[in-house]
DNA sequence: CGCAGGGTTGACTAAGTTCAACAGTGGTGG
DNA sequence: CCACCACTGTTGAACTTAGTCAACCCTGCG
């Protein structure tokens, strides 16, 4: 599973400033000189990582979106995280004992880039700046947990779902790729699916949102702003 | 606010090993010889720092326990973790630009040491084993608010309850220190005061837990975590 | 004593879940 | 090519849960 593209060069990588090796100064370059990363493709649905594995890697997505999930003591799965292009994931590998915490599993069509932890390690003791970079990672990795925590402990169900709504398109009044499905959208906020359903259909029907495929465009910004605040 | 009680030095100091100093080698423990901190003492409800300030300081809780909340775009607080002794707080500073990001309150009267920021990232430029414990810890949060996300996501108010109590005592069949108010434990769960005090009245009374003053037991394990299974 | 704050309890209400039926879509195989 | 099935999403009605509002108790304190 999983499509070999090609061997990526970290220090020419398009995506390079806002990855983990965007920390570095120019002197530092070379250090990553001949470091290389296996390019991977994978489909919808395809599981790049299982909890509890102990592969030695971690990712940067490039394109595409990855859903991380976990499983409860009784079985049922909550999703953690929707990993975004450019961010990191996988670092619990980072601890020494780690294995996986989480199932990653691809929302749509996606490429990666695997880093091996080792070599990632042998990096740290040479760039003070990887270190840094990883440390500021993870926190912002808190933060925006802890964010989605009291979104989800304090808001009631429409300013939460329509909160998310504004976070996942960001500024932009274009259509926007929406690859997630009811049940993970309901999963994610602490929802059912019905729910979400509802409201979606209410904002579709008042014109504040369309949906077509999986795109979403935000018509009425306001009022959806409106919503989530309340 | 807040009580001066002296100057701790770390070297010598009794949680050391538990402490964010506890990675380090017999070899290293020359680089902190000299380290010293200072150690507060602060009285219940007293205010450690706020969301927003930006002293260059870090902080481990010694003894007691502290609350850190936040607030929302509409000003409502909801506390997103609670400090136990060992922890280390307030290490978001550890991001160039941090402010705290949260206010930390104390919930009894408690006792910390602070640490320059400043000789913290000096001490992390000799050894790799700080960085590599700074790292942990920052994941081992990221783990706790995750696993925090899920409870408070897919749990039902009763279950919910009963796995924050279980969490909170441990182990012990003892009495503990359990200095949290209702309207604290409220925010802490997303749920009401009122929920709150419905569900442990009737543990009460069916002999599930008792409670008196700050202390709690729990009297009746199995039948808690009956509860937090459903 | 009177008052304020935290906690408990009850009655009512609103919100969201559950259960169930049904519609649309895409894929498979005869 | 169509019939069938599985899956996702939508909608309605009944039900459950937790929130809201309000009264009241208890304790500590000026």
């Amino acid at each position: 599973m999983g499509t070999l593209v090609g061997q990526g060069h970290c220090l020419t990588c398009p995506i390079r400033p806002s990855s983990l090796f965007g920390c570095l100064k120019e002197s530092e370059l070379s250090l990553i000189e001949d470091f290389q990363t296996r390019v991977i493709k994978f489909e919808t649905g395809d599981i790049i990582y299982n909890e509890g594995e102990s592969l030695g890697l971690i990712y940067t997505l490039r394109a595409g979106h990855i859903k991380l999930t976990k499983f409860n003591n009784e079985g049922n799965a909550q999703i953690v995280r929707l990993v975004r292009p450019g961010d990191l994931f996988g670092y619990e590998k980072l601890i020494s004992s780690g294995t996986y915490m989480h199932t990653a599993e691809a929302l749509e069509p996606i490429e990666l880039c695997q880093l091996s932890v080792e070599k990632l390690n042998h990096l740290r003791d040479q760039s003070g700046a990887i270190n840094q970079a990883i440390i500021e990672r993870a926190l912002q990795q808190v933060m925006k947990t802890e964010d989605h925590l009291t979104q989800v402990g304090l808001l009631k169900s429409k300013p939460r779902l329509a909160w998310f709504l504004l976070q996942w398109v960001g500024e932009t009044a274009e259509a926007v790729s929406f690859p997630i499905s009811r049940r993970d959208l309901a999963q994610y906020l602490g929802l059912t699916i019905e729910t979400i359903s509802r409201h979606t259909a209410e904002w579709k029907r008042q014109g504040i949102i369309s949906e077509s495929k999986n795109l979403l465009t935000i018509s009425d910004r306001d009022a959806l702003q409106e919503i989530a605040n309340s």
